[in-house]
DNA sequence: AGCACGCCGACT
DNA sequence: GTCGGCGTGCTC
C-alpha cells in the first residue's frame, strides 16, 4: 500500500463503522483507498488499535468535504471484494432509520449486516462463498399446490395485484391470510424469475411453521435454498449463510422477525409483515426501531407493495387505512369471514364476577363448562398473563413483602424449585423458611400466576376423567416451561396430540399456533388493562382477547360452537362489548376517538428521552438541564413552539439492577417538528452531559415513537 | 462503545 | 519490584 503512494492517486472514501451515537464520531469516518471502492462496498478498516467492518457511503464532495485534515487519514485495510455492494436502496433505508431514530449511521448499518461479517477476512469469506450449497438427497417432493381460495380471498389478491402502496390486510383469525400471503408471493416471483420477497413475524416462535408452509410451496420450484429464514435464534453460521443468500438474489423469499427488514434484497417486490400490530416489531435496545414503520418506508422508497396484515390492526395503523377521501394513505382490504367448514367466530360468554362467590379464581359455570369439554374430549386453553406462583409473598405478621433488594419490582414466587424470582434483573433465592423481618412463619402468596392456576385448576377437576377413561390432565406453555431450546414445539406437539386436555398458558400461547382441538378460550383475569395508566393498554387487551378468541375452534370436523370466557369485573365495558360482537372496527372507533379528544397518537407524535443513573435525582437533573438547554439552543427552530416537553418523571419500573431510570416525554402534533426538534437536540443532549447536570449519569436515550409510556 | 494510557494497593 | 483496580481521553 505504502509504495503506491505518489505512483496511483489516493481516493477519499467515506466509511460506517460502528460507533456509538453518544460519541462524537457520529458520522461517516474518512479513509484513504488505493482503489476506487463504489458505494456500498464492504471494507475492513483500522480505527485506534481495532480493525473494524465497514461500509462505504458516499464519496466526499466539494460540498461535504472530509471532517478531518486530509494528511492524516489511515488507509483502508481490505476489501471484502467477494461480496457485491450494497445498494442505494439498501443505504438510503439505514440512513433513514439512523435519522429518525436518532443513532450513528454505522450503528444502524452495522447492526443491520451479520454479525460473523465482522469477524470474516476477505479470504476466509470467499471460501464460504465457493462452498456449493449442499445438494438435497433425492428427488425434491411436488410442490404443494395452493389451496382453493374464498371469493373474499380472490377479491383481496385482485386488488393487491391491481394497487400499488401499502395495503392493510384485515381479516379474522382464520380467513385466510396466510393464503393470501402465499398466492400473492408465488405470483410475483412467477412473474419475475429474480423477483424477492420479505415476509415478517414479530417472534422467533413463529417462524418454523411459516417457513415450511412457504418452503413446502416454494422450494421444489425455486430451489431447495429459495426460502431462508433471519431471526436471531440462529447461529451466526446460518445467519451469513440467510444474508448471503438474499444479498446475492438466490433466496426468493426472506423470512423473519423484525430484523429482516434490513436484509440485503436486491430484487425486492413485495414486504408481508404479519400481525403488524404486535409490539415486537419494535425493537426495545439499541436503535429502537419499528420493523413496521420501515418497511412502509423502505415498500415507498423502492416502489413495492406492503401488506400490513392483522386481525386487530394498531390503531396508527386503522387511522391511515381510513378512506382516501379522509386522508388514509393506506389502502384497506377486508376480510370478515372464517374460511372451512367451522365457518363461525366463537362466541364470546363474559362472566360477571360481582356476582360470583368471593375470591373465587375460576367462576362455578366456568369451571363445568370446562369439566364439559373434558367429558366429550375437547380442549381448553386458560389464559392469564402473569408467569409464576403468585406474584408476591407477604408476611401476615409484619408487613414484610418479597421486595427485589435491586429494583422496585416484587420477586415472583415460583413453587416448583421454591424459589423467589426477579423478573426485571434476574435475583432469585430460595424460598425464606420464615420472614426475613419478624421470624414469623406464615408467609403467604398474594394473587396468583400460571403455576398457581395450573395446580388449582388439576385439583379442581382431578376427579374427571376423559372419554377413553384416564385422567384429566393440565398442562402449562409459559416463558418457564418453554427456557429450554426445542421445548415449546414439544409442547405444542403434545397439545395437538391431545395428550393435554385444559392448558394454562400466558400470552404465548395466545399468538399465532394453531389449536385445532380447542373449543373453549377463557381469560381469567383481563381487567388490569381496562383501567392502566398506558393508553394503549386496552388496544393490546382487545387485541390479544381477539387473537385467544381465535384460537378456538379452528377445527372444521368440531360441531359445537366454541366459546371465549372472559372473567371480570366490569362486564358492560365498551371494550368487552366490542369483543362480544368481534367488532374491532367499533372498538378501534372508540379509542380513536379518545386519543384525538387527549392529543395522543396517532394524532400526535412522541419521543422520550430516558436517562438511568445511580439516583433518581441525578437521573431527572440531566432531563431537565435537556430541556432548559433546549429552550435555549433550538427556539430558532421551524416549529419549535409546536414541541411539548412534559416533566421529568421516574419511569414506572423506577429502579432496575440498582439503576435509577427517568424519562422525558416529548410530544408534538407534527411529526417534521418533532423530527426537527430531535436532530437538533442530540448535540445540545451530548455537550449537557459535559455540564454539571450530566455527572454521575450513565447513560441517556432517544426513544421515538415510544410503545410503553 | 472499545481500548488505550496512567497512576496507586496487595501479591510471586 | 510487578499485576491489576478502573478513572480520563481518543479513535478518520
Amino acid at each position: 500500500m505504502q509504495g503506491q503512494i505518489g505512483v496511483a492517486p489516493m481516493h477519499q472514501v467515506s466509511v460506517a463503522v460502528q460507533t456509538p451515537a453518544h460519541s462524537l464520531l457520529s458520522g461517516p469516518l474518512s479513509y484513504r483507498s488505493a482503489q476506487e471502492l463504489p458505494p456500498g462496498s464492504l471494507v475492513r478498516v483500522p480505527l485506534g488499535s481495532r480493525e473494524l467492518l465497514g461500509v462505504v457511503w458516499d464519496a466526499p464532495t466539494p460540498e461535504h468535504p472530509p471532517a478531518h485534515d486530509p494528511d492524516k487519514l489511515r488507509d483502508v485495510a481490505a476489501v471484502l471484494g467477494g461480496v457485491a455492494p450494497l445498494s442505494a436502496h439498501w443505504r438510503r433505508l439505514v440512513a433513514f432509520a439512523a435519522g429518525y431514530y436518532q443513532r450513528s449511521l454505522g450503528e444502524v448499518a452495522l447492526a443491520a449486516l451479520p454479525p460473523q461479517l465482522r469477524e470474516l477476512s476477505d479470504g476466509q469469506m470467499q471460501r464460504r462463498l465457493r462452498r456449493k450449497a449442499v445438494a438435497p438427497d433425492g428427488p425434491l417432493p411436488p410442490a404443494e399446490p395452493p389451496l382453493a381460495l374464498s371469493a373474499e380471498q380472490q377479491a383481496v389478491l385482485a386488488q393487491l395485484h391491481a394497487g400499488s402502496g401499502t395495503f392493510v390486510l384485515y381479516g379474522s383469525t382464520g380467513s385466510g391470510k396466510t393464503e393470501v400471503y402465499l398466492q400473492c408471493v408465488q405470483t410475483l416471483l412467477q412473474q419475475d424469475p429474480q423477483a424477492q420477497v420479505i415476509v415478517m413475524v414479530p417472534e422467533i416462535n413463529l417462524t418454523p411453521q411459516l417457513q415450511s408452509r412457504f418452503e413446502a410451496r416454494f422450494a421444489p420450484v425455486h430451489g431447495p435454498a429459495s426460502v431462508v429464514a433471519m431471526h436471531s435464534g440462529m447461529t451466526p453460521p446460518q445467519r451469513l449463510r440467510s444474508w448471503l443468500a438474499a444479498h446475492s438474489g438466490q433466496a426468493r423469499v426472506v423470512l423473519g422477525t423484525r430484523m429482516a427488514v434490513f436484509a440485503s434484497v436486491p430484487q425486492l417486490r413485495l414486504i408481508v409483515v404479519d400481525e403488524e400490530h404486535d409490539p415486537s416489531y419494535k425493537q426495545q435496545e439499541g436503535a429502537r426501531y419499528s420493523a413496521r414503520d420501515l418497511a412502509v418506508y423502505r415498500g415507498q422508497q423502492e416502489g413495492v407493495r406492503v401488506i400490513l396484515g392483522s386481525a386487530t390492526p394498531s390503531l396508527e395503523t386503522w387511522h391511515h387505512s381510513r378512506p382516501a377521501a379522509e386522508g388514509g394513505r393506506y389502502q384497506r382490504l377486508h376480510m370478515p369471514s372464517r374460511i372451512g367448514e367451522q365457518a363461525q367466530l366463537p362466541l364470546v360468554r363474559r362472566v360477571d364476577m360481582n356476582h360470583q362467590p368471593r375470591r373465587a379464581v375460576f367462576a362455578p359455570p366456568l369451571l363445568e363448562a370446562i369439566r364439559e369439554r373434558v367429558a366429550r374430549g375437547e380442549q381448553s386453553l386458560v389464559f392469564l398473563n402473569r408467569r409464576g406462583y403468585a406474584p408476591v409473598l407477604q408476611c401476615t405478621a409484619c408487613d414484610w413483602k418479597s421486595d427485589c433488594p435491586h429494583c422496585s419490582a416484587y420477586r415472583v414466587f415460583h413453587k416448583i424449585d421454591r424459589s423467589l424470582r426477579c423478573h426485571h434483573c434476574g435475583y432469585t433465592e430460595p424460598v425464606p423458611r420464615a420472614c426475613p423481618e419478624c421470624g414469623n412463619l406464615d408467609i403467604l402468596p398474594v394473587g396468583r400466576g400460571t403455576e398457581q392456576l395450573q395446580e388449582q385448576l388439576a385439583g379442581l377437576l382431578g376427579n374427571l376423567q376423559r372419554p377413553d377413561g384416564t385422567p384429566v390432565r393440565v398442562g402449562r406453555i409459559d416463558a418457564d416451561s418453554t427456557r429450554q431450546q426445542g421445548s415449546l414445539q414439544t409442547q405444542l406437539a403434545q397439545v395437538h396430540a391431545g395428550e393435554v386436555d385444559v392448558l394454562v398458558g400466558t400470552q404465548m400461547v395466545a399468538k399465532g399456533h394453531d389449536f385445532r382441538r380447542i373449543t373453549l378460550v377463557a381469560a381469567v383475569n383481563p381487567d388490569g388493562a381496562l383501567y392502566s395508566s398506558d393508553f394503549r393498554a386496552p388496544e393490546r387487551l382487545f387485541s390479544l382477547l381477539m387473537q385467544a378468541a381465535g384460537r378456538a375452534g379452528r377445527d372444521a370436523g368440531i360441531r359445537t360452537r366454541s366459546e371465549m370466557w372472559v372473567q371480570t369485573f366490569h362486564p358492560a365495558h365498551p371494550l368487552f362489548e366490542a369483543l362480544k360482537r368481534h367488532d374491532y372496527p367499533a372498538f378501534a372507533a372508540q379509542q380513536l376517538a379518545e386519543r384525538r379528544a387527549a392529543g395522543l397518537p396517532p394524532f400526535s407524535f412522541q419521543a422520550l428521552l430516558r436517562a438511568e443513573a445511580r439516583t433518581q435525582e441525578v437521573a431527572q437533573a440531566f432531563l431537565t438541564a435537556a430541556a432548559a438547554a433546549a429552550t435555549d439552543a433550538l427556539a430558532d427552530l421551524p416549529g419549535f413552539a409546536l414541541v411539548t416537553v412534559y416533566p421529568a418523571v421516574p419511569m414506572g419500573m423506577q429502579r432496575v439492577a440498582n439503576v435509577e431510570r427517568a424519562q422525558m416525554l416529548l410530544e408534538s402534533p407534527s411529526r417534521p417538528a418533532l423530527q426537527t426538534f430531535l436532530a437538533h437536540w442530540h448535540a445540545v443532549l451530548h455537550a449537557t452531559r459535559q455540564t454539571p447536570a450530566g455527572r454521575g449519569l450513565l447513560r441517556w436515550a432517544l426513544d421515538v415513537d415510544p410503545l410503553a409510556i
